[in-house]
DNA sequence: ATTGACATCGCACAAATGTTCGTGTACTAT
DNA sequence: ATAGTACACGAACATTTGTGCGATGTCAAT
């Protein structure tokens, strides 16, 4: 399945017209946005889009198109579409993201440096958009494993939501990998001169904070919001 | 504003055909449903709908209805479709649900009897469907207040999503008022015989279970999805 | 050179769909 | 009664919009 130019800009433009709209485009509107003058040029190409299970089409039906989000994240267009990225169309007002969940975080359990691209991603989540309060680009979720960050108040299962940065403010609590002691851990982010202070998010005080030369911590994104989904 | 019994009807029917259909019905598939023969007649309500700023219409454009979601939860609209219980439109495959945050929970503050109907909640939070794995009918959220649920791993300010119902099963996270101890709890449930066992999520020693008779606790709900949004 | 798949173009057509307008009915206020 | 307002009907109309089809250009394989 290779999406030729034309067809990658008519997705681009479908997915950004229902990102400001609520309906979807009629074959002339893209045809015009994507600079198509014949109309049976933009159906053909939206039959292929329809065939490679891109969009789905209601025959006869104005603007009877929709499109099928999954896919479309899996191949990176809606990550791309939704951040500032791909220079082009910024989704507007959707209400919703599509995340994708980079990996499990558990104790020890490196979780490398956080791709700045999608690869692979084992899974994605959909979000509301008020359920983070920063801009979608570079978002990504991980799913925690085991219980070691109970003292964030994250627990085995949770979905962590972060976006993806080097550094952040006093009091962001950060997803960090900490050398020497070989592990990622979710804490509380404090500066304290040459050392950074993790602190936990349970004021008991059996969870100490954790006090590291700055040099040794790297910190891979700031978390925006946690999830937890019981069954 | 009084909506007359035709424009909730064509209410609903545009709500849950968006919720079918990724695109919005045509003035004449509202009228086919709703019983209206003439197509101007549908217009007109969709125009006292638009006056009522429940919907917006972009003239001239196939479809080009959009609804004012936030405003149409606000009259209890939108929670009344996305369950089963008013009988008739079943909103499908939408993605998303509008749920009332209904007031907040904490220590010893009751939050009484959980309504059936959404009476004039403070805020509404939406929801992707994938974050709750319950059919939608009977949601409501809580806003926690202060750390006494941090046994559950659940901080100040998190959102907790409920379905209302006035038993769960073993293992069930329910919010339950504790007649007595007169305090309302988040906690997993467990039987015991003529006794509830409520067990903290933090395996923490420290959190010990509170064990009742249970005809002293009263079941509010049970948790189905734990928000954090960090600032 | 020929063939054939692919992608485009233009254009005409038919169906889908929003808009307008004259008319009628019920109910309320004057 | 009279006038006014809200709501409804149906038919005609004008666009909007999806579909179909013949013709053309490109490119690689034969």
């Amino acid at each position: 399945m290779n999406l030729s130019e034309r067809q990658q800009k008519i997705l681009r433009f479908i997915i950004s017209f229902m990102g400001a709209h609520e309906y979807p485009p009629t074959i002339r509107e893209i045809g015009e946005e994507v600079g198509i003058s014949s109309t049976s040029v933009v159906n053909y190409n939206l039959a292929k889009l329809e065939e490679y299970e891109l969009i789905a089409r209601d025959r006869e039906v104005s603007r009877g198109l929709s499109l099928n989000r999954p896919r479309l994240a899996e191949i990176g267009f809606l990550a791309a579409t939704n951040g500032s990225a791909n220079g082009g169309a910024r989704s507007a007002a959707a209400g919703r993201f599509t995340v994708p969940v980079l990996g499990r975080i558990a104790a020890g359990e490196p979780i490398g440096a956080i791709p700045r691209e999608a690869h692979d991603p084992e899974e994605w989540i959909e979000i509301a958009e008020g359920l983070v309060n920063v801009p979608s680009d570079r978002l990504f979720a991980l799913r925690v494993k085991g219980n070691s960050m109970i003292d964030a108040s994250v627990l085995d299962g949770d979905i962590v939501i972060l976006r993806q940065q080097d550094t952040a403010n006093d009091g962001d609590m950060v997803a960090a990998w900490i050398e020497g002691d070989e592990e990622t851990t979710l804490k509380y982010l404090y500066r304290d001169g040459a050392d950074v202070r993790l602190m936990p998010a349970n004021p008991n005080p059996e969870y100490k904070p954790i006090v590291r030369p700055a040099e040794r911590v790297r910190i891979n994104g700031k978390v925006v919001s946690v999830i937890r989904v019981l069954h």
